[in-house]
DNA sequence: AATGAATGAGACTTCATTCAT
DNA sequence: CATGAATGAAGTCTCATTCAT
């Protein structure tokens, strides 16, 4: 941690004395995600994430309640980090439900909001959450939201196509059972099972179920 | 824990001082699953694990070197219940590939090996995983064997019909998906997905995939 | 421990929250000889040492790295106290070979450094150094300078009289062996073997064997 | 300590069920020497004594009444085995006090009491003497009856000599720091003073004080 | 605002002693 | 006599939180 510490505290210092409250608090989260990735919630400590932060260890006590508050907002922190993502994708992507679907996919495994650091977060919360209500309210937040539109946009595809057998509340539960187990197999095997590994399968998925809007991957190389 | 204490005690004080070390490391072993099911691995001491026991507090460190151990063994004890639980669910299945393959995808969901207590263990490991090996080491030979073998089944499968587009590692690498994602659903959820909605989804999923042999649930549901 | 924590800490708490880091490693380490001598190695605990210090419990593991730090640094602060003393008795003595020995083996005995405190203190360490590496080479490095000065001295006097039986390094030997039996007798029997007793005895064994330069204190005695 | 213990088992298992109290008490007090010259008294259990001993648990509080009593005999056990000695080597030795004399000194370093094993467990017991009356009276039993005897040779030797000047005690006196002072010099630089130095020392010492009697071992040497 | 020494509750672990077998 | 599993007090060490500066 050491050493850790005083990299961190030369990149950090600069925020210096004059920082705002709100530039500190993020400070501060950034520096928690850090230490838990490294070490796990059982391994953080007030000093090891003051450490990361180039901070004194009272601080935390002056701009977080306690260290269940800063946990709680280092979730939500990486909660909405998580929902602008595939927002943002999906607003990028042409306005057709299955391009934006696609999109939605995609963006859960974008490397900005889904590197082997921030997995290892998440699971750390994820581990956690059986006993602890407040992370799993925010967590039930961001996932709920996502699979209404998850819905819709299978609602609608399902609409325009023929897919009488198909009911979108069963294809968005899969792909969110997908989402979330190919994030764990990404976090325990890095080497055999990577980010582009889980795009294609759930690409895949998505071709079996809407032959008609969305190509095979496979397919589609062949043709490219 | 003091009233949880007394009443473990209750139940398991008639072991005595005649157990064996066999049955007393066992003993420990499911008042850990217990004690972390209960309070997270951040919350289960020394304190809570022999409480659920309803032994004294040293007796760990006479069973097991160290609380680190203890953990290990308990991971080790739930990843060979596991696999027992799928073994036999496959063997007790009709020898057709479909059948075990099936037989397999239910077993991950039986209520032995996966109740709610149990779920929230093993995510609690997931958690720390990802900065211990050891951990990662049990849970990969446990998920190893459970791909191969779904492997194999999926290969039988695409040999005997017609699915040239289909490779049987990327159907097992989404059945792996599966299987965590709908778990951590299901722990997260309890009230919005259901080990029956998992079945469910996982079926459908197999269905979509070899249409030949694996027949969609509501179909069969209308058929029978 | 109760009432001697009670007392101490209204002496020590003077030096409240504002004590510098170096002051309370001292402050910790004369409360660690203070607990050895009046418990024991075996017998002081962190809490004997906190306690005479007038310190909460956590304070020892903030300024040492663990106790065995704590007992290294203590042994070594006596060391550098004592090589302070024979050094400062030396260079106040006349600047002939023979006054500074017999200074030298008059220091070894003085009370500020060999207190029957910190005699048992330096017996407690001597118990634990035959199996402890990191002790004995913080004894031997104080032992060898010693060693070295005394020979020194006794060679200048060797070649000034006429001594041709007698080597530097012998009579060196024999000092050191004194010096650290005496002090074992000191603590043993105090009642019958005495700081001035020992001194008498080393400056006995120096007359006889260096006739020329020093006088038997029973003459000198009888001449004063 | 496992391997220790295996050893230890095979070979003093043999003693079996059938062994006397006074075998079996015997076995554990120097089980008891093993282990603190091993690893001191802070780091002597009833485990590691009785793995030395090849013996059970809970053997030791049937034989004596506790540790501490454990502790009181085995000091004794060596007091014993010390005082037998030098007096068999004095029996052994001519009738002339200066042969007595010169015996009882080298018996103080004879191997078989002596050893660098049982120099440590004598220090251990030094170290913890200061503040524990009971280990105290033990040694001081054996060290007055030594002091007692070696007054009484060196009267004998002053009145059958000219030595006006000398005083059996000062000279038993001056002994008992060399005895001692010598053992600690030997446990701490086991490479830079030898049993052999010991004996040569106090043999110089002895012929300086009584040069009509006892040869300077230089000198003795030379002539022989 | 910020610091970091200090606190003290509580964690893990050790181990002398007990006791059913 | 002997065993060794079990007990539980006590030890060392950690760490969230406080507070004088």
């Amino acid at each position: 941690m050491t050493e850790v510490t005083a990299k961190a505290a030369k990149t950090n210092r600069q925020a210096g004395r004059t920082a705002s409250k709100e530039v500190r608090r993020r400070q501060l989260i950034e520096a928690t995600i850090e230490s838990i990735s490294k070490f796990g919630i059982s391994g953080t400590t007030m000093t090891t994430v003051t450490g990361f932060a180039g901070l004194s260890m009272g601080i935390v006590n002056f701009h977080f309640k306690n260290k269940e508050t800063l946990y709680e907002e280092t979730l939500r922190y990486l909660a909405n980090e998580h929902r602008a993502q595939w927002r943002k994708a999906m607003k990028a992507a042409d306005p057709t439900p299955q391009d934006q679907l696609v999109a939605i996919a995609d963006a859960q495994f974008h490397p900005s909001i889904y590197s082997r650091k921030k997995l290892a977060v998440w699971f750390a919360f994820y581990g956690e959450a059986a006993y602890r209500a407040s992370y799993r309210k925010i967590m039930s937040e961001m996932d709920e939201e996502r699979w209404l539109t998850v819905c819709d946009l299978c609602r609608q595809i399902i609409e325009q196509g023929k897919y009488p057998n198909t009911k979108p509340g069963d294809v968005a539960s899969t792909l969110e059972g997908l989402f979330d187990g190919f994030c764990l197999n990404i976090l325990l095997y890095p080497d055999g099972f990577s980010r582009k590994d889980a795009r294609s399968r759930i690409r895949e998925y998505l071709a079996t179920c809407f032959p008609n809007h969305i190509q095979h991957p496979a397919q589609k190389a062949c043709q490219g």
